[in-house]
DNA sequence: GCGACAG
DNA sequence: ATCTTGTCGC
């Protein structure tokens, strides 16, 4: 699949938090999902010492949660990891390879912020405007807002505040297990992306999206290496 | 100035 | 994210 709008990535800091700041307008926070059977996970893992990045993005069936499809590439960092701008360093690489994936997905679930972002324009929400599709942003550990611990109960959750805005919800997704923070990447209503992070957390704190995406890009990581 | 800070 | 072994517990 392709972006349906085209930016620049070598841009500068300022730049980047006024690009922000414009695309932020055009997330859309209501549903527009449509006959959700494909989901897409992301993740990306680094290699120390040295510029090397592998970028993974799994299909998985939403039904069986299966993994359907699964695309590697690996590829070279090209900006520092600044809290607020982490779809600048991830993104590009993550765009790669989607351009190389077969199944288009309804949904794709990512492993950071969606609007639950200073500028209301996480990695979600940035993903999601740039291929004009539902995401959720789906992160283990909080940016920004304040919260009450949600009740123990899977599926339960409560609201992610910032500035008196609702910007996401912390999800218990198991008993009695530390919550996750989820929000709305884009084109998809708060309530429905809890509900649909609680069904692809069977078994476990995080959705099978992300744990396939982890598990992809660590194997491949790993391999890389013990070749050296 | 101090503390916080997705991965 | 990554650096890192064993260990307590279901």
């Amino acid at each position: 699949m392709e972006p349906i709008i085209q930016h620049p990535w070598n841009i500068d800091e300022q730049e980047a938090i006024n690009l922000q700041r414009q695309l932020a307008q055009q997330v859309i926070k209501e549903d527009q999902l449509t006959d959700v059977r494909f989901i897409a996970g992301v993740d990306v893992a680094y290699h120390a010492e040295s510029d090397l990045l592998v970028a993974g993005v799994v299909i998985i069936d939403a039904t069986s949660l299966q993994v359907v499809e699964s695309i590697v590439i690996q590829d070279t960092v090209e900006f520092p990891y600044i809290p607020g701008l982490f779809s600048f360093r991830e993104l590009p690489p993550l765009v790669r390879a989607f351009k190389e994936l077969k199944t288009t997905p309804q949904l794709v679930v990512c492993d950071g912020q969606g609007i639950a972002h200073p500028r209301r324009f996480g990695l979600a929400s940035h993903l999601g405007v740039l291929f004009g599709i539902p995401t959720i942003g789906c992160g283990k550990t909080r940016l920004l807002g304040e919260y009450e611990e949600p009740a123990q109960e899977r599926g339960a959750y409560s609201p992610l505040i910032d500035q008196g805005e609702v910007i996401g919800g912390v999800l218990r997704t198991q008993p009695n297990i530390k919550p996750i923070f989820v929000s709305i990447g884009h084109g998809i209503s708060l309530p429905t992306a809890c509900a649909w992070i609680t069904k692809l957390s069977p078994k476990y704190r995080l959705p099978e999206t992300t744990r396939q995406a982890d598990q992809l890009v660590n194997k491949v990581s790993a391999e890389l290496n013990s070749s050296r």
